[in-house]
DNA sequence: TCTGGGGTCCTAGGACCC
DNA sequence: TCTGGGGTCCTAGGACCC
């Protein structure tokens, strides 16, 4: 039987998200920007219309667009996470056949579902959606994932659509594909772009015209799939929900920085959010990875780039244990003389957490023991709490200025313009102005 | 002054073994 | 006279995605 799959996409995720607790920010040019208000990653509608580019770095935006009056927020994954968790819900409520693809997209199997009308079901959902949550989707349908994506497209950039596109026909995949610019399809990044344009190839359809093994050889045997599915030939496995291979947490620093206790504390974070991410999804790690990095952009500054792994006999995924592991790490790879712009944890080689295969040499099974309960128990008191309640004292940002407290992890990451966390934080709720 | 973060998969080449 | 060949594993790097 043949498949037909829908890709359920939000539109513009970050500026969709800010703009439902201020609609007066509809129909105006809306920016998110990355951590440290770095640069711009996610634009409104008005904001692409308006010239900006993404990864435009801020003070650019600045600099290149002074008379613009656009609406600028940091980035606010709390908010985010909420909002299209709600989203996911819905459409996951709407088919059970449902694989999330990332943060604001999501797959759906409809062949076993007995759909008659594609097009009003699509278009239904979506104004329930929008409804419940303010979220607007765009839903593109097919035969392959990639021609979906193709669909979903069309749903967003033509309001004729309703804001969802169904290609199921071969003439209606031909119109689709010669109006779609090569360059826009799922799984053609930027390299295979310049190989395909060499040989005039433009358009989606252009691409399906050349001969399988001329794809083979030019590119690889991903490209070749890609090139399957834009013919109609589902090839694309729908992958089930599994664990995360690798995990990382890493961050640009707002300033740079020279000094080792410093450094370690950054470590000391990335390394215990690595921790409670592998906890999440119920996994245990024997591999800890950290790099650090100096500012590539000041060529003007030496600059110094090096990395580190400690593995682990007996997987581990306790916040001690990974952390302790990462500041090994970052002890033999820290040089004085830089100023350091950049670091990271990765945390690899994951397993399920139970039963845990041990190492043969470990004798010491009764303090794993207690280890997870401790973990489990300040795992329970930063839910109920809110994060960082409790933290590792290798974890605090030493103050110099005052007597007072340590700084926090939060305090270490500039966001100017945050929005109040208004569906997570009670706190927050009490302050919206 | 300011330039993001987090993933996956494939491939080529080297090391090593028989 | 004249340096095999094939398999496997590992790793780094490159490509793509959101």
């Amino acid at each position: 039987m043949k498949k037909i799959y829908a890709i359920f996409d939000c539109d513009n995720c970050y500026c969709s998200c800010e703009r439902v607790f201020r609609p007066d920010l509809n129909g105006k040019p809306v920016v998110v920007l990355s951590n440290n208000d770095g640069c711009v990653v996610a634009r409104s509608k008005e904001a692409k219309a308006a010239g900006i580019p993404a990864g435009l770095p801020y003070f650019q935006l600045r600099e290149k667009f002074p008379n613009l009056d656009v609406g600028v927020f940091s980035s606010n994954y709390e908010l985010y996470g909420d909002l299209t968790a709600r989203v996911m819900d819905i459409i996951r409520d709407a088919c059970p056949y449902f694989y999330r693809y990332s943060i604001d997209e999501a797959f759906c199997e409809l062949s076993r579902m007995n759909i008659k009308d594609l097009k009003k079901w699509g278009e239904d959902l979506h104004k329930k959606i929008l409804q419940w949550t303010g979220i607007p989707v765009s839903i593109g349908i097919a035969e392959t994932k990639t021609l979906a994506k193709c669909a979903d497209r069309y749903a967003k950039d033509y309001p004729g659509y309703h804001h969802c596109c169904v290609i199921d026909t071969d003439e209606k995949r031909e119109k689709a594909l010669k109006g779609f610019p090569v360059k826009e399809v799922w799984g053609i990044g930027r390299r295979y772009l310049e190989r395909l344009e060499r040989d005039d190839i433009h358009t989606a359809w252009d691409f399906t015209q050349v001969g399988r093994s001329w794809v083979h050889s030019a590119f690889n045997i991903v490209a070749v799939r890609t090139w399957e599915e834009l013919q109609g030939i589902d090839c694309i496995p729908t992958e089930e929900m599994t664990a995360r291979k690798s995990i990382c947490t890493s961050r640009s620093f707002p300033g740079m920085t020279d000094d080792f206790t410093t450094l370690r504390t950054h470590v000391s974070n990335y390394a215990a959010r690595c921790a409670e991410k592998l906890r999440r999804q119920h996994s245990v790690c024997s591999l800890v990875t950290v790099f650090i990095d100096t500012n590539h952009f000041r060529q003007d500054l030496p600059q110094y780039g090096n990395g580190s792994s400690k593995s682990f006999l007996t997987p581990v995924n306790s916040t001690q244990e990974i952390v302790s592991g990462a500041l090994e790490c970052v002890q033999k790879i820290f040089r004085t003389g830089y100023k350091y712009k950049r670091a990271g944890v990765i945390v690899s080689c994951i397993d399920k957490e139970s039963p845990v295969q041990t190492d043969f040499f470990d004798y010491d099974a009764s303090r794993r023991e207690k280890l997870k309960r401790l973990t489990a128990a300040v795992d329970n008191i930063n839910k109920v709490n809110g994060s960082e309640t409790i933290v590792l004292g290798s974890q605090q940002y030493t103050r110099k200025e005052g007597k007072g407290k340590a700084g926090s992890f939060r305090d270490a990451i500039k966001h100017d313009f945050r929005s109040p966390n208004y569906t997570t934080r009670w706190q927050d709720i009490l302050t919206v102005k």
